[in-house]
DNA sequence: CACCATACGGAGACAGTCTCCGTTTAGCAA
DNA sequence: TTGCTAAACGGAGACTGTCTCCGTATGGTG
C-alpha cells in the first residue's frame, strides 16, 4: 500500500469515527470524505461500501469486548450476576454508536456482512459466558448463544432507536436474563 | 373534502398498501405516487411524513388488534400459554410489512409521531394481558406494560432485520414470557 | 531522474425527498 | 346553465446522499 494511501485510509476512519459519533452510522459518506480532505471516489475506493469503514472502525474496539468477557468471567457472583454483567457490557459496546445495535445485530446473521469478522468476535465472547453456564447447568437448553445475542441484540436496538437510557435498559435485561436460566 | 381529494386518497392508500407490502416501509414515495397516478405534490400534501401514510394504512388494522388481545384473554390456558398467544399475535401484526416493528416500536417512545394513536391501541390491547396476569399476580413487578411491549417490539425488530422465520421466534419470545412470569 | 503502477479527486449520473406555484376543477350560487 | 372561487392538482426542479468514471497527479523503484 502506498504511503499516501495509508495516509488517506487512516485520516478517513480518525474522521468517520467523530462524524458517526456525532450523527450515528446513518451520516453522510460524502461529509465524512469532505471533512477528511479527499474526494469521494478516495473514500469508497478504500472502503466499497459503508460497512467496510464501519468495520475499520470497529478494529480497535475488539479487545474492549474481550476484555468485558473477561470481566464478566472473573467476577465470582450468582450466573444472573454474570449474565447481567456480561449484557450491560455487551449492550454499551454494540450501542457506542447510534444505528449500532441494529447495525450489528442483523449483521449477525448475513454471512456476507463485511463486519462479520467482528460479529465473529461477538460471538465467541458471548459464547465463553454462556459455555460456563451451560457448564453448571444453569442455562436452559433450547436457546444457544447466537439466539442470546439476538435477544440482547433485541434490546439494544429498541433502546437505540427509542432514545432509552441505561435505566430503562436493565429491568428488560433482567426479565431475558431470568428468562435464560433455570 | 372534495370529492377527487378524496378519490385521490383513498387511492394513494391502496397502492400505498401494495407497494409497502412489496418493498417494505422504506418504499419509494414517488414511487407511490406514481403508481396511484398522482404527481408527489398530492401525495405529500395528504400525508406530509412517511408515517402519516402508513398511519392511514394501519387503519384497518386497528381491529385485528383488539380481536387477538380477546383472543389471546379468551383461551383458558396457563399464564405462560396467554402470553404466548398474545405475544405471537403481536410480533405478527407488528411484522406485516418489512420494518414494521422498529418502526412502530420507536414510535410507542414518540410523542409526537403520527402513528401514535395505532401505538395507543397496542398497548391498551397489550394492557388488558398484562392487567390480567397482573391480577392473578402471575407476573413479576418491576415491569409495566410499555416495557413488555418493547421487549417484544425488540424480538421482532431483530427478527425483521435478519429474515428470521417463526421457528426462530418462538424461543426468544419464550425465554421472555418465562422471565416475565414468577 | 524517468517511468508507470497506483492512487487521487471531482464532475456528474442517478435516486429519493419534498416544495413551489401556475393550472385545473369541483361544487355552489345566481 | 353558467360563472365564480376556494380547493386541489401535478410536475418541474431544488436539494441531499450514493457511487462511478476517468483524466490527472504522484510515490517508489530501477
Amino acid at each position: 500500500m502506498r504511503a499516501d494511501a495509508r495516509r488517506n485510509y487512516d485520516k478517513i476512519v480518525e474522521v468517520a469515527r467523530v462524524v458517526f459519533r456525532e450523527q450515528g452510522y446513518d451520516a453522510s459518506l460524502d461529509e465524512v470524505a469532505r471533512r477528511a480532505g479527499v474526494g469521494p471516489g478516495t473514500l469508497y475506493r478504500h472502503f466499497p461500501k459503508r460497512e467496510n469503514l464501519i468495520d475499520a472502525i470497529m478494529q480497535v474496539w475488539v479487545d474492549s469486548v474481550e476484555e468485558a468477557a473477561e470481566k464478566a468471567l472473573a467476577s465470582e457472583g450468582s450466573p444472573h450476576d454474570l449474565l447481567m454483567t456480561w449484557f450491560t457490557e455487551y449492550v454499551r459496546l454494540i450501542s457506542l454508536h447510534k444505528g449500532g445495535p441494529a447495525k450489528i445485530t442483523s449483521a449477525m446473521d448475513d454471512p456476507d456482512s463485511p463486519i462479520r469478522t467482528k460479529c465473529q468476535v461477538l460471538r465467541t465472547a458471548g459464547g465463553r459466558v454462556v459455555d460456563r453456564l451451560r457448564a453448571d447447568g444453569a442455562l436452559r437448553d433450547d436457546v444457544d448463544a447466537l439466539q442470546i445475542s439476538r435477544l440482547v441484540g433485541g434490546v439494544a436496538t429498541v433502546a437505540d432507536q427509542a432514545d432509552l437510557g441505561e435505566d430503562a435498559v436493565r429491568p428488560m435485561l433482567e426479565v431475558v436474563a431470568d428468562g435464560l436460566l433455570r
